[in-house]
DNA sequence: AGCATTGTCGATCACCGATAACTTATCACC
DNA sequence: GGTGATAAGTTATCGGTGATCGACAATGCT
């Protein structure tokens, strides 16, 4: 009685956001977020375009839903990478590999969640929850992530091993810099870049030395 | 009712050119680029929205010309940086933090150079040179910028001073390092971040001693 | 004066994200 | 089986966007 149960009147019913989300992902990886409209993404999943706002109330939200499922992938990658975790410096350059082979392989939800630009809204502010747009919930899976770092990070520190007195710091730090390399590469590939691999292990060495003793 | 001015023959090429420079940088900086229409600089600019297209090409054109002319205050800055210039660690961070406060200080500028989407067109290109888009020219300009990060890394790779035997992976990683750092605080600035000045300060350092020995 | 050039504008195009109003299909219930 | 409620999808449309076109006014040159 209480149960409502799901229907299925025409399509597939709740499967239309699946096939909403697929067809956004595949042409957001293929021409980028701000190229691809709502009457493509509509056409690729079969439906008109209209319809697309009974499943997302704005076309970023779409992007939004991505990026946090993806983000899934990188805290699962993270906690596999620190299984049987020991903090030695090798381990802790895996994890902040982990942190960049995710950011290159998901350049189009990495842009979402940390490099896409906000609407500043100055006092003009219209909207019910300003911080909560679509930055917010995006934002929110790229702060559990960061949450690990900080963890990391104070393993090293509780042993007296970083070079800052305060972990928070060397956290953000670390962070910053190690999105620096992903961010450049998604948004500039082709500068002329030295042999990639050489590029990531050359990064993570620095962050390694510039941040443990 | 609405006057709008029926003529505006005043206007002497350059300086409507610098008109519509300054409309666009002042609602660039004030709500973002692209919540920034033609219109709305047109408006300001106290001309139609068509008599923009007399002297720019497209509206990223607008932006881009408006951020090779800050990326000149920043190749000037870090020119002044350099005379009378010792290689020293501490005259290195001081560069860095040249680079740090300009993206802090011209954000629009610094984001259309380094975190602006582009087009990537796969290969069904139907721009003349898809290379020389929106990020040519900026990112010629910020090519110019990181020149001086080379030339400085060399001073130190040539005494041996250097972490990594390549001068240039060290001023890649050095320049994704730095980039980090700016293009968070840009992009997300409401992330609870430490206080900037220490913040700003540890990262130098993280990134000076991951660089030189 | 006459004429070409230049600069500007109103009108307009194709497209965008988003919404309104309407139609259709499915369900719960009697 | 009939009936009303409602979810899901559609067509039509809105205001706004970047960009283009043809007409026209202002200017400079001969």
């Amino acid at each position: 009685m209480k149960i409502r149960s799901p229907r299925k009147p025409k399509g597939q019913g709740a499967e239309r956001r699946e096939e909403i989300l697929d067809a956004a992902q595949s042409l957001f990886a293929q021409k980028g977020v701000h190229a691809v409209s709502t009457r493509q993404i509509a056409e690729i999943a079969g439906i008109s375009q209209p319809a697309l706002y009974a499943y997302f109330a704005t076309k970023d939200d779409i992007a939004a839903e991505l990026c946090v499922r993806a983000f899934a992938i990188l805290g699962q990658r993270m906690a596999e990478a620190r299984v049987d975790y020991t903090p030695t410096p090798k381990n802790f350059e895996r994890c902040l590999r982990v942190y960049i082979d995710f950011g290159l392989d998901h350049p189009d939800a990495y842009r979402v969640a940390f490099m896409l630009e906000k609407s500043v809204d100055g006092p003009l502010s219209k909207e019910k929850n300003g911080l909560e747009k679509t930055g917010g919930k995006p934002m929110a899976a790229g702060k559990a992530v960061f949450a690990v770092f900080v963890e990391m990070v104070a393993e090293f520190h509780a042993r007296g091993e970083t070079v800052s007195n305060d972990a928070m710091a060397a956290s953000q730090v670390l962070w910053a810099g190690l999105h620096g390399l992903v961010a450049l590469l998604i948004a500039r590939p082709e500068f002329p870049w030295i042999d990639r691999e050489q590029l990531i292990a050359t990064h993570v060495a620095m962050l390694t030395r510039g941040a443990l003793k």
